[in-house]
RNA sequence: GGGCGCAUAGCUCAGCCGGUUCAGAGCAUCUGCCUUACAAGCAGAGGGUCGGAGGUUCGAAUCCUUCUGCGCCCA
């Protein structure tokens, strides 16, 4: 068989992909087994995947990978939300561009039917792509938000927490997308600094020219919705202006000037207009001062008649910004134009700048859901790791607000709430929430004593839910756990991780948990773990505007994904942010080189049965028992990485025992030689040894490690290394790994002293060894000194008292080892090493005879502590005698 | 303004409920090798008073205080 020198994923990814998801693999059903279940984070159903998707799926798909090893009964549910703001305006794109449709002209039962089309043709892109990454989801519970089972969910949440009071229609200051022309949740929106302008504005007093006052906005259009102007009670500059009325500009509508703790002094004049219609904190004033509400822009951001200065009535907020500049420039009302940095709140969707705006909204109250699930992070029933994480999620649930879950779209689950047509619009008195038309018709007839309402006597409320207040059930409605609440769910739930970035705190993990012990009693995952958030070289988060995201799936063609996953997983500590760059994917892609050519040195081997071959078995017995040995104890490390979730430092022991434990010294140990065939027994236990390998790296690596698995033996059909056993660690025989530690420790300084007097790496070369206690004790052990032999290509290897002609030394542990060059010995050079290290050596003894004199130590420290100080001290004394040894015979 | 976090080798980070696995990993750098698995490789090497200053302790990268410089969340 003929193995290429590289390793080419292409030709095996999909190949395995395919055989897996074939034989059914990635499929769970309840049985007697322990589940491990987990369920994604639904990515949007218009996603594309991208770099923050690969690591938090790969994740996922490590610990999935694990616990199926580990025998338990692993369920990954994978599926997409309908991402209501974002599919909305890609089915409206669509329908205008493809279908030449307005969604306008279309009902809304047009429209969703339009939706789901677009949705079944576009959507969920992002999950074929997952299975390139080599995701082992189980597709046949590919859930979606929108789905039909799903919505009915939605919908029974919404009347449950409305006839349980804890969900209501109000009033409320919101953030308003004048593009999308929605409501945003405080979490849609996104606040950076820009550049913006400050007008300080002279309000008139009534009555006078030219005494008044100055206020500061950044918002001049709005002037026109003000009701008062508010100072701070301490501020001396305005006392004897409270309680007098000033004149808007323009409009000349007078206005009372109030006192309140709440403006600051130092900001801007220190006198501030209070506009309840149009920003959050004026409203609260506006509550304590029982001040009206005017309301002056529309819902597309435009200014309405309320605004009562026709020039400006219908143009867009900016547009009369502009215009203000000038008409208060004429009008002498304008005092100074200040340039000024400040936070503005954007929309994630659309960019266009929010609007607080007043608004008649569904909330959930946040009060009761939140306690519970507060109380459930904090008694670490939900454990967090990072832990850390905890107090960012504090931080939040302790200052809940009520959560606004209505849109003003039609992609999404329609608000099952009624209204009489007979009562206006907004201002409806009556409210019927119901699963059905007709449940809330039946309510109707009740509370007006009017049996002959008809269904069009009814008006269903306009808006969809959020679509956060959908995907906050993923956990019990993918397991159908609303209808079914005995069914799989009981099985399956509480879920046992959720692998999310830590800036989706509050939409998913906090939510969830609210939902998990409103309708399940319990939490509906036993661990988060937060991921960082990728980044590049720069420390820039990836963005679509900054282009500074790679091409996810160029990146699995690169490197393949196992490459890829090595070089996400490589650096990424739970959530730390990683600074993605090419170059570890690069690492992965040659790690899986590395395997690979280990794999054609193996296979390359010709076995021999014949009896001579005995000897070599017993010689090579020390190699396959330390690895052996060793391997238990790197797994012992594994676990320990695992159960923390620390899955990078469990990738790395890994790849570190594989490359350095297992290719540059085991195998070179058991290498034949030059056309000589390897003894049976060393072959097949290295090809055993080999194969666990491949399954202790395949939660990390799949695809490279069940092609290895594959090559090293003939396997029967549905033996795959995805369904092997993980390895389970022994107690590992630390004294055989430390005697094979100091046998490399002579090899690599017989290396080293090669390289300083440049001999060549196959020039053999004879060496001695002191015949000190600790030596004899050392090559007692079978086989070590034929390793050193071998590996250090030495002719041989003594242990004798006398030290030979022509040769350098050097220590190993409390070992003294002589090499015979054939070179002139420099003596004085010798000397001054020695000289050298033997001041290093007393130096250290030094410090260890201060610790142990000082009678403290002794007394407080542990006994171990103590006893290892009493080594160091007698293997320093040994050192210090072969070395002043030394330098009496130079 | 309130809260949280970070600062360790040239770079990216790990270690942080105190004690030779305590100064570590990978990358980068330097030296020597196309050695019959792998040059996307092999064999070696150099590099850090663990941000500054105090303190607790027999002992501090690790605990406490403070300063400096960054980052994030919420207002």
């Amino acid at each position: 068989m003929e193995l290429s020198t590289r390793y080419t994923p292409s030709e095996v990814e999909s190949r395995w992909y395919e055989h897996w998801e074939k034989s059914g693999y990635f499929h769970s059903t309840p049985d007697g087994r322990e589940p491990f279940s987990i369920v994604i984070p639904p990515p949007n159903v218009t996603g594309v995947l991208h770099m923050g998707h690969m690591l938090n799926n790969t994740i996922q798909d490590i610990l999935i990978r694990k616990a199926r090893l580990d025998g338990k009964n692993a369920c990954w549910v994978p599926g997409t939300d309908h991402a209501s703001i974002a599919t909305e305006a890609k089915v409206v794109r669509w329908l205008r561009e493809e279908k030449k449709l307005r969604k306008a002209d279309l009902t809304r039962e047009q429209f969703m039917e339009y939706a789901y089309q677009w949705k079944d043709k576009y959507g969920g892109i992002i999950l074929q792509q997952l299975r390139r990454l080599g995701a082992s989801c189980d597709w046949q519970r590919t859930a979606f938000t929108m789905d039909k089972g799903y919505y009915e969910d939605c919908i029974r949440m919404f009347v449950d927490l409305y006839q349980k009071g804890k969900l209501y229609r109000g009033q409320r200051m919101v953030n308003w997308d004048p593009e999308a022309k929605t409501v945003l949740s405080n979490e849609e929106v996104l606040y950076n600094e820009e550049q913006a302008q400050l007008f300080h504005i002279k309000y008139l007093l009534e009555g006078s020219d030219s005494e008044g006052i100055t206020i500061a906005t950044q918002r001049p259009e709005t002037i026109f919705a003000d009701v008062a102007v508010a100072v701070n009670p301490n501020d001396k500059r305005y006392k004897n202006l409270v309680g007098k009325n000033v004149r808007i500009p323009l409009i000349d509508r007078l206005i009372p000037v109030i006192a309140d703790d709440y403006v600051d002094i130092e900001f801007g004049t220190g006198a501030l207009k209070i506009t309840p219609a149009h920003d959050p904190n004026d409203y609260e004033i506006g509550l304590r001062y029982n001040l009206a509400v005017i309301d002056t822009l529309d819902d597309d951001g435009r200014l309405n008649d309320l605004c009562t200065y026709k020039p400006l009535v219908g143009l867009d907020r900016f547009e009369a910004r502009k215009r203000m500049k000038a008409l208060l420039e004429e009008s002498g009302n304008l005092v100074k134009l200040e340039d000024y940095v400040t936070k503005i709140g954007r929309s994630e969707r659309t960019n266009s700048v929010v609007e607080p705006k007043l608004s008649l909204q569904w909330f959930v109250r946040m009060s009761d859901l939140g306690a519970p699930a507060l109380k459930a992070v904090l008694d670490r029933e939900v454990q967090f790791y990072p832990d850390n994480f905890q107090n960012l999620y504090r931080n939040w649930m302790e200052n809940l607000r009520d959560w606004c879950i209505s849109r003003q779209l039609w992609w999404g689950q329609h608000i099952p709430a009624w209204y009489l047509k007979a009562e206006g619009l907004n201002k409806e008195t009556h409210i019927f929430v119901a699963q059905s038309a007709e449940e809330a018709l039946e309510q109707a007839r009740n509370a007006t004593g009017n049996p002959h309402l008809t269904p069009d006597d009814l008006r269903q409320d306009e808006d969809v839910l959020d679509t956060w207040a959908s995907s906050w059930l993923w956990p019990i409605s993918v397991f159908d756990g609303f209808r079914q609440p005995q069914g799989e769910v009981a099985y399956y739930y509480p879920t046992s991780v959720l692998v999310t970035g830590w800036d989706i705190i509050f939409f998913w993990v906090a939510r969830m948990i609210m939902a998990g012990y409103e309708y399940r009693g319990e939490r509906p995952f036993k661990a988060v773990y937060f991921t960082g958030m990728v980044r590049d070289k720069l420390r820039r988060k990836m963005s679509k505007s900054l282009g500074n995201s790679p091409d996810a799936l160029k990146l699995l063609d690169d490197y393949g994904a196992d490459g890829v996953r090595y070089g996400l997983m490589s650096s990424a500590a739970a959530g730390n942010d990683i600074l993605f760059d090419d170059k570890l994917c690069e690492n992965g892609r040659n790690f899986c080189n590395k395997l690979w050519n280990a794999l054609r040195l193996v296979k390359g081997w010709q076995v021999a049965e014949t009896a001579e071959n005995e000897a070599e078995t017993r010689k090579n017995a020390l190699a396959v028992r330390w690895m052996r040995e060793k391997f238990s104890q790197v797994l012992t490390e594994v676990e320990g990485h695992f159960s923390a979730f620390r899955l990078s430092e469990a990738l790395l022991a890994l790849y570190g025992f594989i490359w350095d434990d297992f290719c540059s010294w085991y195998l070179e140990m058991i290498k034949p030689g030059f056309e000589k065939p390897i003894d049976r027994a060393t072959y097949e236990a290295t090809l055993d040894l080999y194969a666990d390998l491949m399954v202790a790296l395949h939660p990390f690596m799949p695809f490279i490690t069940e092609e290895i698995w594959h090559q090293l033996r003939e396997r029967t059909p549905g033996q795959d290394c995805m369904m092997q056993t993980y390895p389970k660690p022994d107690v590992a025989d630390e004294a055989l790994i430390r005697q094979v530690e100091s046998a490399k420790d002579v090899i690599t300084k017989v290396r080293e002293l090669r390289n300083s007097n440049q001999i060549k790496p196959r020039e053999a070369l004879s060496a001695t060894v002191q015949d000190s206690e600790s030596a004899l004790a050392l090559y007692a052990r079978e086989g070590l000194l034929e390793m050193v032999v071998k590996l250090a290509v030495l002719s041989g290897l003594e242990i004798h008292h006398e030290e030979p002609a022509n040769s350098k030394s050097f220590i190993s542990g409390t070992e003294k080892y002589y090499v015979v060059i054939n070179q002139e010995i420099d003596v004085e050079a010798e000397r001054a090493k020695i000289q050298q290290e033997l001041e290093y050596q007393r130096g250290f003894l030094k410090s260890i005879e201060a610790k142990l004199s000082n009678e403290r130590f002794v007394a407080g420290a542990p006994a171990a502590v103590v006893e290892n100080e009493r080594k160091k001290q007698a293997d320093a004394l040994a050192r210090i005698g072969i070395l002043e040894e030394s330098l009496a015979r130079l």
